[in-house]
DNA sequence: TATACAGAAATTGTATACAAAATGCAATGT
DNA sequence: ACATTGCATTTTGTATACAATTTCTGTATA
């Protein structure tokens, strides 16, 4: 007899918290904006029950700041913020090339080449929102091939904190082409099981990413 | 006028939040025991409500699992587990000393010598809780030299998980002289600014520490 | 004996009700 | 005009009630 696993059920909460951390990363829900729990929950047709614990994930992920007896707003993102962000991903980041290097079997390999090639394939596309989704894929198969879930989740989280930037990051088309060899540099170094090649692939990579989010900021 | 800063209070999902996150820590509470959420909260004498929102912040810590409409049970600990933690404690405590080389002031740097200090002349001790303690205070003000808060949660987070563990390494008398010294090469390398000698005396630490987990697990 | 089914019990998911605290505003007094 | 006080409103904190689902248990049947 075969179980069917139905994925198909999920809890409110998990429902507004996607909801809630979708409108936190693209900005419709602004930094310093309160989150009052009954406007929200109505918003949304919800109680206040799962409205309120989805806030309270929102606030150990860093996207939105408690105050007790006072309640939540969204968390502001300053430069020194990033940097700091920057700075863990930086670190994150080359321990996942590192361990990929190690443990990325073949066919993970050939998933992560498959991805690099649409990318390149596309590299002259204007649909930034599919550039932007190759992009994340092709990083987040790098960091399947850790093996280690825990950091798969940190990073994916870390991402996510700078999703807004890295939008318009993908949208300036004079640093594509840098974009794309950086990628193939990240994959030469899984291929030849390269640790040290791949720390600093990905790092210039992440640093590629800084320097044009900072250009942004101001 | 003066105004008093009143800290006392704490809303009751942080009362139960830390209560269980400890019961979990110490062991008190089991991998694999479910957490029932009437019995729980009858136990604590507060609602379901309290419970409830603790219980989705230790989901995201990584001390319990949820399964939807099956409730939540305590994260069991596999050695794997144990070793994809140390991987990114490793890295992280890396970035956190090269962060502290550059910025630690004098201040902070007083206070990282005396306590290591204490710790030097407690290290015959037989008192475990303290010198753990002490050893956690150490480890803390390097952290908040980093001035990273958000680096400081995560590797308080990533601490934590290991600290029954840790317990056990502090008892062992034999080891204590070790843990000084590697103590005294991270203070030595703040001192002098020299991150790489940072780096290395944290991984060797970290070793450690892993070295006795591992004889400890089987 | 093993299995399938039905119903009961237990448990989680959600909504609502009530309590406590903070905030805003107007009235009052200086 | 300005500060202060007190009250009403808003908002969060907590508890409880109800709904939906799952799990357990016992019984009937092959």
């Amino acid at each position: 007899m075969l179980t069917i696993v139905q994925q198909e059920y999920m809890p409110l909460r998990d429902v507004v918290f996607n909801t809630l951390r979708g409108a936190i990363i693209k900005g419709e829900l602004k930094p310093g904006e309160r989150l009052l729990e009954i406007k929200l929950a109505e918003q949304l047709g919800v109680s206040r029950t799962p409205l309120r614990e989805a806030i309270r994930k929102l606030e150990l992920e860093g996207l939105v700041v408690m105050v007790p007896r006072h309640g939540a707003t969204v968390a502001g993102i300053t430069k020194k913020h990033l940097m700091d962000v920057l700075d863990i991903r930086r670190a994150l980041e080359e321990l996942a090339i590192e361990l990929a290097c190690e443990r990325t079997t073949a066919v993970q390999l050939a998933e992560i080449r498959s991805i690099e090639k649409s990318l390149k394939d596309a590299r002259s596309s204007e649909d930034f929102f599919a550039l932007s989704d190759l992009d994340e894929r092709f990083h987040e198969a790098i960091y399947a091939a850790t093996n280690n879930p825990r950091l798969i989740q940190m990073l994916a989280n870390l991402r996510e904190q700078m999703y807004r930037y890295r939008l318009e990051y993908i949208k300036a088309t004079d640093k594509r082409q840098k974009l794309v060899s950086e990628h193939n540099r990240i994959v030469k170094a899984l291929e030849t099981k390269d640790a040290e090649l791949g720390r600093k692939a990905i790092r210039d990579h992440i640093n590629s990413q800084e320097k044009a989010i900072l250009e942004r900021i101001e």
